[in-house]
RNA sequence: GCCCACGUAGUGUAGUUCGGUCAAGCAUCUCGGGCCUUCACCCCGAUGACCAGGGUUCGAAUCCCUGCGUGGGCACCA
């Protein structure tokens, strides 16, 4: 039918037909089957050829063309960019090199708050080590951008075009309380009384918002979207608003800032932008746009919107509570772990280009998606494992006590990377005494262990069972004290044994590793990770991967990296 | 209450514009196997999905309607 469009008319004819062949075909053995088909086509049963790897592409950016593309990022520097800023960040910049365009670096530095809530320990504001931790972290995600701008340069063309939408009529000035104009108004679509009042009204409020006579929250300036917009959301948006918060740039020389619609609605023309990329969250913003587009008869940019990152759980992604974080000592600083910024991932060694590839995979689809830090993972592992050379750790430890060890001396030598026998060993040795030893094992391994399906793969620890302490021997568990006591029992590995990882204790050092999740993990290593450098990403075995931030003499301190 | 968007394997995504080559691709996870100085990496294989119900059509993941579910917007934040 896909064929024979001349057919396609005939369907209710053929259709009974071709179910008699189908029944009389379904009569013959498979063998007779086959043997008809490769007389009708030779290779209709050949192996389909693999279908190769196909390279994640996004789509298409629509009215792109090659050199003409001009996108921006537009980040509020409140603080250090995070993982769910990235992908905005990520996105941009992708479409800017697929299209050889050019990237803006445009601070959305307007003042977000009034001097009023300041206090607020919630209240959002520019930081000024902000302008500084960005940049840092577009670099480190290897991203190129062309121009850069600060919209606190610019609040006079936000403050001029207001004035002039307000000669025109386009504007207005509003002086009802916010609950008033949303409950009163703006819920039943109905004209508020500011609204309707006389264009020099308007031109001489707009005049005392500036100068100072009317004070923060007593007006605002609105744009006439319009009261009977299908959308509340849309109706009669506010341009512009007081606050006499002092701005870490310009100091307290302005008082009448644009909000973003606003200055967004004149900049993405007066920049030159083409494309905007950003969250579905900001929807609204765009169709203001468009709305201050049309008022000014401005060609349209393209907008894009893609699905909103959630982030829940463990992660608590906020710019605003890093910096009361940051600011109070509770972090170590913007490069802490449990901040999630682009700063933090690098110092836990997490590659900007598995941070990439992982927000790139999401596409442009439109959903709400639960973030997920296994995307980030599994893709740094194949990253980093080459370079990650193996040393044993445990967490928690527990003090085992080996006897009947048959010999005086015992050295395991496991590689120091199994794919790469050319770097060498470890020797890692285990002082005996009178056939007796002592070792730490984890915590986890005394419990049992089943795989994810539930399937029980190994029971609780317990006397009688037979372990493999990993690169060294077999032993049998005697008593489960503290220390728990085990007697050596056989040298030969054989691969289904329970595998347990050790730490000689006379060759230990103390270790932790901070995780993104606050948890400081403390165990012990083999005492010669004092012989490699800060900034060394390892693999614990049995554990995960770690990038060394401080060693000492008795301690080491590592970021964890993934596992 | 009002507006809008989105529902494809456990998870994420491709395919939906323009119905047929989709008995549905890819990645990750899980499971099994291989490799192997034992974890990991790598290689091979397996399990696993079109939200539900109607409609249009010869033919629906794709178009239409209804329902259900999820997310977002309705800030003097961005």
């Amino acid at each position: 039918m896909r064929d024979r469009p001349d057919l396609r008319s005939q369907g209710k004819i053929i259709k009974p037909k071709v179910q008699v062949i189908v029944e009389q075909i379904n009569q013959l053995t498979i063998e007779e089957q086959t043997k008809k088909v490769l007389q009708l086509d030779s290779h209709a049963l050949d192996p389909e050829e693999k279908a190769q790897k196909e390279e994640k592409i996004l789509p298409d950016l629509p009215n792109a063309e090659k050199g003409k593309v001009i996108m921006r990022l537009a980040p509020y520097p409140s603080g250090a960019l995070h993982i769910g800023n990235a992908r905005m960040v990520v996105l941009n910049d992708e479409y800017v090199k697929r299209y050889q365009g050019k990237l803006l670096l445009v601070f959305d530095d307007t003042i977000g708050t009034t001097l009023a809530q300041m206090d607020d320990p919630k209240a959002k504001y520019v930081i000024p080590e902000a302008y500084d931790l960005i940049p840092e972290g577009l670099e480190w995600l290897g991203v190129k951008y062309h121009e850069v701008y600060y919209k606190s340069d610019r609040v006079q063309i936000y403050q001029e075009e207001a004035e002039k939408l307000i000669a025109q009529g386009h504007a207005y000035v509003c002086t009802c309380d916010p609950k008033t104009f949303r409950e009163e108004y703006k819920r039943p679509g109905k004209d508020c009384p500011c609204r309707g009042k006389s264009i020099e009204y308007h031109m001489d409020m707009y005049e005392k918002m500036k100068d100072g006579t009317i004070a923060e929250q007593g007006a605002v300036v609105r744009l006439k979207t319009g009261m009977n917009q299908k959308d509340p959301a849309l109706r009669d948006h506010i341009l512009m608003r007081i606050s006499d918060a002092p701005h870490p740039r310009i100091g307290s020389k302005v008082r009448l800032w644009p909000v973003l619609e606003w200055s967004w609605g004149l900049d993405d023309h007066l920049l030159g932008v083409t494309h905007i990329v950003r969250g579905i969250d900001l929807r609204k913003e765009g169709e203001i746009e468009k709305f201050i587009w049309d008022l000014y008869g401005w060609p349209h940019a393209e907008i894009q919107l893609y699905g909103r990152l959630k982030f829940s759980g463990e992660f608590k992604l906020s710019k605003t509570l890093a910096r009361q974080n940051v600011y109070s000592g509770e972090y170590e600083g913007w490069s802490d772990p449990r901040t999630w910024s682009l700063q933090s991932l690098a110092a836990r060694g997490i590659q900007p280009s598995a941070v990439r590839e992982a927000l790139l995979d999401l596409g442009m689809s439109n959903r709400g998606i639960e973030f997920d830090k296994k995307w980030v993972y599994a893709k740094n592992t194949k990253l980093i494992d080459e370079h990650a050379n193996r040393y044993w750790f445990v967490e928690n430890p527990h003090s085992v006590l080996i006897e009947k060890i048959p010999f005086d001396k015992f050295t395991a030598e496991p590689l120091l990377h199994p794919n790469f026998p050319e770097r060498g060993t470890r020797k890692i040795e285990l002082p005996i005494k009178e056939g007796k030893a002592r070792v730490y094992i984890a915590e986890s391994d005394l419990h049992e262990y089943r795989n994810k399906r539930g399937k029980l793969l190994y029971p609780k620890l317990d006397a009688g069972q037979i372990l493999r302490f990993k690169d060294m021997f077999n032993v049998e568990v005697k008593e489960m004290n503290d220390p728990i006591k085990v007697y050596f029992h056989s040298q030969e590995m054989s691969h289904n044994s329970r595998k347990v990882q050790v730490v000689p204790a006379d060759e230990s050092i103390f270790t932790k590793v901070l995780q993104p999740d606050g948890i400081i993990t403390t165990g012990y290593a083999t005492k010669y990770l004092k012989d490699l450098k800060v900034g060394d990403i390892v693999q614990f075995e049995r554990y995960g991967y770690v990038k060394l931030k401080q060693i000492s003499k008795d301690e080491i301190y590592g970021y964890f990296t993934n596992n």
